[in-house]
DNA sequence: GTCTATAGAGTGATAGAC
DNA sequence: GTCTATCACTCTATAGAC
């Protein structure tokens, strides 16, 4: 094999740049509405390349999950010591919107997937997974033990709107879009989507600044 | 035409018969990765008689999309009545959450439909949409103007939040179920949504109880 | 590694008998 | 109105020359 200098910069290059066009092709499109020959096109590439570097549709699918989901990882696993509630919140939703204004395509493959009920990535949505959550959530159940934030509220749902808000800007785009009427969502946009989660999330948790 | 008596019923019959099957199979493979054999399968019809009742399989999508979105109208065009805010808030994000509820694969048509830059119902987004937005929000502004709620917070995001929330629960059920570790989302699963939602909400508006 | 040509499977749609 | 048979087309995938 040839994974090393010139030859293997090749393949690398190539690989990177059929994800980079795969990811605008299935976010429009979905799955079954993107064809192989869109993403050679708009890579620049003949058709039977792609199946050289991916093997087949599928494989090139998951890899592009995957390449979506290390992105978020690498984004938000650097949130995990949290400290003082209040400046993990705001950072918390901070990073989340901005991954959302990062990666809109990414959100979006990522919400077709579970929409669809994640065909292809089932299996890391098990035990393990659930443990995860309970991690996460446990930050803010520890809080609630110690006092220092309401505890009246259940801090599953915490995590979910949280969530469901900052991706909301990615996947619902479009509507967004025609609800401001306008046709790009600017920085200003994003900076009062962070502020209005926050103060919400914040005065929820009896974190007011007033 | 036929459109009268028992002949009439029937075309009726079918057509629901045909809608109902064709949601369950766009909301769970998208449009691409629906067939029309699929739709005929589980409508316990042949597939010719498909085509025979919508003509097309576009056809029938956008039939599919009108049935959804007048559900959704049905369901919200009862809460334009705006008397007072706090019961305004909370009624309105339990019929949203119970709408997610009882119809989740209309949700996750609907929204997938967005996902992907609403292809076929973008006529529906224009400067109408943006107006009748712009009236939702006003109901809120119009509070902060008389100085009931908090005038700091974007009432265009205080929507969205809501909105991103409540669908959550719809387009995101499978991880949901996932980080619970359910298999189903049981009633005190909406509840505890409810209850967080509208928590935090009146807290940021500053509405609580307390 | 790259690309032309094509095989092979599946799908939307329709003709035409009942 | 219903259903069998089939056409026409598209798409994934690969063989094989360069």
């Amino acid at each position: 094999m040839n994974q090393d200098s010139s030859i293997g910069s090749i393949r690398l290059k190539n690989r990177e740049l059929i994800i980079h066009s795969a990811i605008r092709e299935f976010s429009q499109k979905g799955f079954s509405g993107t064809t192989i020959q869109a993403i050679a096109d708009r890579a620049n590439l003949p058709k039977p390349n792609v199946h050289y570097y991916f093997g087949s549709k599928d494989k090139l699918y998951q890899a592009v999950l995957s390449h979506v989901m290390s992105l978020w990882d690498s984004t938000l696993d650097e949130l995990t010591h949290a400290s003082e509630p209040r400046t993990f919140i705001e950072q918390y939703i901070d990073k989340k919107i901005t991954f959302s204004r990062e990666n809109p395509e990414a959100s979006r493959i990522f919400a077709a997937e579970i929409l669809n009920g994640a065909p292809y990535i089932k299996s890391r949505f098990g035990g393990d997974y659930h443990n995860w959550f309970c991690g996460r959530r446990d930050i803010f159940k520890q809080w609630q033990t110690d006092g220092v934030i309401n505890p009246d509220i259940s801090t599953d749902h915490l995590l979910f709107i949280i969530w469901a808000s900052t991706q909301h800007y990615a996947d619902y785009e479009f509507q967004v879009k025609a609800a401001l009427g306008t046709r790009r969502l600017n920085a200003s946009v994003y900076r009062d989507a962070t502020n209005t989660l926050t103060t919400l999330v914040l005065a929820g948790l009896g974190l007011s600044q007033t």
